[in-house]
DNA sequence: GTAACATATGCATATATATGCATATGAGAT
DNA sequence: ATCTCATATGCATATATATGCATATGTTAC
Protein backbone atom coordinates (compact mmCIF):
# COMPACT_ATOMS: atom_id res chain seq x y z
CA UNK A 1 0.00 0.00 0.00
CA UNK A 2 1.56 3.35 -1.21
CA UNK A 3 0.65 6.56 0.86
CA UNK A 4 2.33 8.64 -1.67
CA UNK A 5 -0.53 8.88 -3.72
CA UNK A 6 -3.44 8.94 -0.91
CA UNK A 7 -3.75 13.19 -0.67
CA UNK A 8 -0.91 13.44 1.29
CA UNK A 9 -0.06 17.23 1.18
CA UNK A 10 -3.75 18.09 0.79
CA UNK A 11 -6.47 16.51 2.53
CA UNK A 12 -5.22 15.33 6.17
CA UNK A 13 -6.15 17.41 8.88
CA UNK A 14 -2.96 16.70 10.39
CA UNK A 15 -3.70 18.62 13.69
CA UNK A 16 -6.84 17.03 14.40
CA UNK A 17 -5.55 13.37 13.42
CA UNK A 18 -3.09 13.84 16.45
CA UNK A 19 -5.73 15.31 18.60
CA UNK A 20 -7.76 11.93 17.81
CA UNK A 21 -5.04 9.36 18.05
CA UNK A 22 -4.40 10.52 21.44
CA UNK A 23 -8.53 10.20 22.48
CA UNK A 24 -9.51 7.11 20.44
CA UNK A 25 -9.55 3.93 22.81
CA UNK A 26 -6.40 2.25 22.13
CA UNK A 27 -6.44 -1.30 19.42
CA UNK A 28 -6.79 -3.61 22.06
CA UNK A 29 -9.68 -2.22 23.53
CA UNK A 30 -11.51 -1.54 20.24
CA UNK A 31 -10.86 -5.61 19.72
CA UNK A 32 -12.00 -6.37 22.86
CA UNK A 33 -15.19 -4.16 22.23
CA UNK A 34 -15.60 -6.09 19.07
CA UNK A 35 -15.62 -9.10 20.18
CA UNK A 36 -18.00 -8.39 23.11
CA UNK A 37 -20.55 -6.83 20.25
CA UNK A 38 -20.31 -10.31 18.16
CA UNK A 39 -21.99 -11.89 21.19
CA UNK A 40 -24.76 -9.78 20.67
CA UNK A 41 -24.80 -10.02 17.03
CA UNK A 42 -26.23 -12.81 16.56
CA UNK A 43 -30.53 -13.26 16.78
CA UNK A 44 -29.77 -16.57 18.63
CA UNK A 45 -28.10 -15.95 21.17
CA UNK A 46 -29.90 -12.44 21.31
CA UNK A 47 -32.90 -14.41 21.76
CA UNK A 48 -31.31 -17.20 24.62
CA UNK A 49 -29.88 -13.80 26.09
CA UNK A 50 -33.56 -12.51 26.27
CA UNK A 51 -34.82 -15.57 27.66
CA UNK A 52 -32.80 -15.71 30.78
CA UNK A 53 -32.95 -12.26 31.10
CA UNK A 54 -35.47 -11.85 34.21
CA UNK A 55 -35.46 -15.92 35.58
CA UNK A 56 -32.92 -18.51 34.94
CA UNK A 57 -34.19 -21.82 32.69
CA UNK A 58 -32.79 -25.15 31.53
CA UNK A 59 -31.42 -26.13 28.37
CA UNK A 60 -34.71 -27.80 27.55
CA UNK A 61 -37.08 -25.04 28.48
CA UNK A 62 -34.60 -22.76 26.06
CA UNK A 63 -34.74 -24.90 23.28
CA UNK A 64 -38.76 -25.22 23.63
CA UNK A 65 -39.34 -21.43 24.28
CA UNK A 66 -37.70 -20.18 21.50
CA UNK A 67 -38.39 -23.59 18.66
CA UNK A 68 -34.59 -24.32 18.42
CA UNK A 69 -32.89 -27.54 17.85
CA UNK A 70 -30.82 -28.42 21.56
CA UNK A 71 -27.65 -28.63 19.84
CA UNK A 72 -28.04 -24.97 18.91
CA UNK A 73 -28.92 -23.92 22.13
CA UNK A 74 -25.97 -25.95 23.43
CA UNK A 75 -23.68 -23.99 21.20
CA UNK A 76 -24.77 -20.87 21.78
CA UNK A 77 -24.93 -21.44 25.46
CA UNK A 78 -20.87 -22.22 24.83
CA UNK A 79 -20.14 -19.16 23.01
CA UNK A 80 -22.53 -17.16 25.91
CA UNK A 81 -20.22 -18.95 28.72
CA UNK A 82 -17.12 -18.49 27.11
CA UNK A 83 -17.23 -14.84 27.07
CA UNK A 84 -18.88 -14.98 30.45
CA UNK A 85 -21.97 -13.61 30.05
CA UNK A 86 -23.86 -16.49 31.54
CA UNK A 87 -23.60 -18.33 34.42
CA UNK A 88 -24.99 -22.10 35.25
CA UNK A 89 -26.05 -24.30 37.92
CA UNK A 90 -26.88 -28.05 37.93
CA UNK A 91 -29.87 -29.33 39.39
CA UNK A 92 -30.11 -33.22 38.72
CA UNK A 93 -29.85 -33.76 35.14
CA UNK A 94 -30.74 -30.34 34.15
CA UNK A 95 -28.86 -27.29 33.88
CA UNK A 96 -29.96 -24.15 34.56
CA UNK A 97 -28.31 -20.83 32.97
CA UNK A 98 -28.71 -17.56 34.22
CA UNK A 99 -26.99 -14.10 33.19
CA UNK A 100 -24.12 -13.01 35.02
CA UNK A 101 -24.60 -9.37 35.49
CA UNK A 102 -26.74 -6.27 34.94
CA UNK A 103 -24.02 -5.03 32.09
CA UNK A 104 -25.93 -7.15 29.34
CA UNK A 105 -29.35 -5.69 30.33
CA UNK A 106 -27.94 -2.27 30.17
CA UNK A 107 -25.97 -2.62 26.24
CA UNK A 108 -29.18 -4.62 25.29
CA UNK A 109 -31.59 -1.53 26.20
CA UNK A 110 -28.95 0.79 24.84
CA UNK A 111 -29.68 -1.10 21.80
CA UNK A 112 -33.25 -1.09 21.98
CA UNK A 113 -33.61 2.37 22.29
CA UNK A 114 -31.73 3.16 19.37
CA UNK A 115 -33.56 0.52 17.37
CA UNK A 116 -37.23 2.21 18.05
CA UNK A 117 -36.08 5.60 17.77
CA UNK A 118 -35.31 4.67 14.05
CA UNK A 119 -38.98 3.01 13.46
CA UNK A 120 -40.07 6.67 14.50
CA UNK A 121 -38.44 8.56 11.49
CA UNK B 1 -37.41 -31.48 14.53
CA UNK B 2 -38.88 -34.37 16.25
CA UNK B 3 -39.97 -33.25 19.35
CA UNK B 4 -40.86 -36.16 21.05
CA UNK B 5 -37.64 -37.07 22.84
CA UNK B 6 -37.01 -33.84 24.00
CA UNK B 7 -38.05 -33.81 27.72
CA UNK B 8 -41.58 -33.03 27.01
CA UNK B 9 -42.93 -34.25 30.23
CA UNK B 10 -40.68 -33.85 32.28
CA UNK B 11 -38.21 -30.62 32.13
CA UNK B 12 -40.27 -27.99 30.66
CA UNK B 13 -41.59 -25.43 32.88
CA UNK B 14 -44.13 -24.35 31.64
CA UNK B 15 -45.71 -21.57 33.45
CA UNK B 16 -42.36 -19.84 33.27
CA UNK B 17 -42.37 -20.28 29.64
CA UNK B 18 -45.14 -18.66 28.67
CA UNK B 19 -44.29 -15.37 31.12
CA UNK B 20 -40.90 -15.48 29.21
CA UNK B 21 -42.78 -15.85 25.84
CA UNK B 22 -44.98 -12.65 26.68
CA UNK B 23 -41.65 -10.61 28.11
CA UNK B 24 -39.35 -11.00 25.59
CA UNK B 25 -39.13 -8.95 22.58
CA UNK B 26 -41.15 -10.06 19.28
CA UNK B 27 -38.66 -11.86 16.69
CA UNK B 28 -38.55 -8.49 14.38
CA UNK B 29 -36.92 -6.66 17.55
CA UNK B 30 -34.84 -9.28 17.64
CA UNK B 31 -33.34 -9.16 14.49
CA UNK B 32 -33.29 -5.75 13.94
CA UNK B 33 -31.11 -5.38 17.32
CA UNK B 34 -28.62 -8.05 16.04
CA UNK B 35 -28.53 -6.30 12.80
CA UNK B 36 -27.51 -3.19 14.93
CA UNK B 37 -24.77 -4.81 16.87
CA UNK B 38 -23.13 -6.45 13.87
CA UNK B 39 -22.68 -2.84 13.27
CA UNK B 40 -20.80 -2.64 15.85
CA UNK B 41 -19.19 -6.13 16.04
CA UNK B 42 -16.45 -5.44 13.82
CA UNK B 43 -13.01 -3.50 14.93
CA UNK B 44 -12.44 -1.41 12.07
CA UNK B 45 -15.80 -0.10 11.64
CA UNK B 46 -15.84 0.57 15.73
CA UNK B 47 -12.60 2.36 14.81
CA UNK B 48 -14.02 4.75 12.26
CA UNK B 49 -16.75 5.37 14.76
CA UNK B 50 -14.19 6.43 16.99
CA UNK B 51 -12.43 8.56 14.70
CA UNK B 52 -15.44 10.14 13.88
CA UNK B 53 -16.59 10.43 17.37
CA UNK B 54 -16.23 14.02 18.22
CA UNK B 55 -15.76 15.83 15.18
CA UNK B 56 -15.73 15.34 11.24
CA UNK B 57 -13.29 13.38 9.31
CA UNK B 58 -13.15 13.30 5.77
CA UNK B 59 -12.17 9.83 4.46
CA UNK B 60 -8.78 10.21 3.59
CA UNK B 61 -7.84 11.49 7.18
CA UNK B 62 -9.79 8.44 8.58
CA UNK B 63 -7.28 6.12 6.49
CA UNK B 64 -4.47 7.96 7.65
CA UNK B 65 -5.08 8.21 10.92
CA UNK B 66 -5.96 4.59 11.08
CA UNK B 67 -3.56 3.10 8.61
CA UNK B 68 -6.11 1.38 6.77
CA UNK B 69 -6.43 1.45 2.80
CA UNK B 70 -8.91 3.76 1.22
CA UNK B 71 -10.66 1.40 -0.58
CA UNK B 72 -11.80 -0.58 2.56
CA UNK B 73 -12.37 2.90 4.90
CA UNK B 74 -15.13 3.46 2.08
CA UNK B 75 -16.37 -0.20 2.29
CA UNK B 76 -17.18 0.45 5.93
CA UNK B 77 -18.67 3.96 5.80
CA UNK B 78 -21.00 2.30 2.81
CA UNK B 79 -22.16 0.03 6.06
CA UNK B 80 -22.38 2.76 8.36
CA UNK B 81 -24.33 5.02 5.62
CA UNK B 82 -26.74 1.94 5.04
CA UNK B 83 -27.40 1.69 8.91
CA UNK B 84 -27.70 5.66 9.01
CA UNK B 85 -24.80 5.65 11.96
CA UNK B 86 -23.14 8.64 9.96
CA UNK B 87 -24.17 11.46 8.14
CA UNK B 88 -21.59 13.28 5.13
CA UNK B 89 -21.86 16.53 3.56
CA UNK B 90 -19.21 17.18 0.37
CA UNK B 91 -17.00 20.03 0.00
CA UNK B 92 -14.87 20.20 -3.00
CA UNK B 93 -13.57 17.12 -3.75
CA UNK B 94 -13.40 15.97 -0.20
CA UNK B 95 -16.58 14.29 1.40
CA UNK B 96 -16.54 14.47 5.82
CA UNK B 97 -18.13 12.12 7.87
CA UNK B 98 -19.97 12.24 11.27
CA UNK B 99 -21.58 10.61 13.60
CA UNK B 100 -25.58 10.87 13.13
CA UNK B 101 -26.58 10.80 16.71
CA UNK B 102 -26.06 10.02 20.61
CA UNK B 103 -26.83 6.47 20.51
CA UNK B 104 -23.94 5.36 19.09
CA UNK B 105 -22.33 6.72 21.94
CA UNK B 106 -24.59 5.38 24.86
CA UNK B 107 -23.49 2.21 23.13
CA UNK B 108 -20.32 2.25 22.85
CA UNK B 109 -19.97 3.28 26.95
CA UNK B 110 -22.11 0.97 27.77
CA UNK B 111 -19.61 -1.46 25.98
CA UNK B 112 -16.62 -0.11 27.20
CA UNK B 113 -17.65 -0.17 30.46
CA UNK B 114 -18.50 -3.82 30.60
CA UNK B 115 -14.91 -4.62 29.02
CA UNK B 116 -13.45 -2.59 31.87
CA UNK B 117 -15.16 -4.11 34.63
CA UNK B 118 -14.14 -8.05 33.11
CA UNK B 119 -10.65 -6.54 33.15
CA UNK B 120 -10.90 -5.97 36.88
CA UNK B 121 -11.81 -8.90 37.93
C1' DG C 1 -12.54 19.88 -23.27
C1' DT C 2 -8.60 17.14 -20.26
C1' DA C 3 -5.89 16.13 -16.17
C1' DA C 4 -5.60 15.30 -11.31
C1' DC C 5 -7.56 14.07 -7.19
C1' DA C 6 -11.01 12.17 -3.51
C1' DT C 7 -14.22 8.85 -2.98
C1' DA C 8 -17.29 4.90 -4.32
C1' DT C 9 -18.37 0.46 -6.22
C1' DG C 10 -18.20 -4.30 -8.63
C1' DC C 11 -16.00 -8.46 -8.36
C1' DA C 12 -13.19 -12.19 -6.51
C1' DT C 13 -11.38 -14.36 -2.52
C1' DA C 14 -10.23 -15.59 2.08
C1' DT C 15 -11.91 -16.10 6.57
C1' DA C 16 -15.22 -16.56 10.15
C1' DT C 17 -19.07 -18.65 12.08
C1' DA C 18 -23.85 -20.66 12.72
C1' DT C 19 -26.05 -24.91 12.32
C1' DG C 20 -27.07 -29.86 12.58
C1' DC C 21 -25.84 -34.72 12.72
C1' DA C 22 -23.61 -38.20 15.25
C1' DT C 23 -21.84 -39.14 19.37
C1' DA C 24 -19.84 -38.38 24.02
C1' DT C 25 -20.46 -37.11 28.83
C1' DG C 26 -22.63 -36.90 33.12
C1' DA C 27 -26.50 -37.66 36.28
C1' DG C 28 -30.44 -40.21 38.28
C1' DA C 29 -33.31 -44.44 38.56
C1' DT C 30 -33.82 -49.32 38.79
C1' DA D 1 -24.10 -52.23 36.16
C1' DT D 2 -27.38 -50.72 32.88
C1' DC D 3 -30.85 -47.75 31.01
C1' DT D 4 -32.71 -43.29 30.21
C1' DC D 5 -32.55 -38.55 29.98
C1' DA D 6 -30.36 -33.71 29.70
C1' DT D 7 -26.63 -31.52 27.97
C1' DA D 8 -22.10 -30.96 25.54
C1' DT D 9 -18.85 -31.51 21.82
C1' DG D 10 -16.35 -32.89 17.32
C1' DC D 11 -16.84 -32.58 12.62
C1' DA D 12 -18.63 -31.15 8.17
C1' DT D 13 -20.96 -27.69 5.62
C1' DA D 14 -23.32 -23.64 4.19
C1' DT D 15 -23.53 -18.84 4.57
C1' DA D 16 -21.99 -14.32 5.60
C1' DT D 17 -18.71 -10.81 5.29
C1' DA D 18 -14.23 -8.16 5.34
C1' DT D 19 -10.73 -6.94 2.28
C1' DG D 20 -8.24 -5.41 -1.85
C1' DC D 21 -7.68 -4.77 -6.80
C1' DA D 22 -9.39 -2.60 -10.77
C1' DT D 23 -12.23 0.72 -12.16
C1' DA D 24 -16.08 4.12 -12.07
C1' DT D 25 -17.97 8.50 -10.45
C1' DG D 26 -17.88 13.15 -9.27
C1' DT D 27 -15.36 17.51 -8.38
C1' DT D 28 -11.86 21.16 -9.19
C1' DA D 29 -8.34 23.40 -11.91
C1' DC D 30 -6.44 24.44 -16.19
Amino acid sequence: MKDEFICKENCPHYKIISQVKLTCPNGNAIIDLADMFKIFADSTRLKIICAILKQELCVCDISELLNLNQTTVSHQLKVLRDSKLVKYRREGKQIFYSLKDEHVIQIISAGLSHISEEEEK
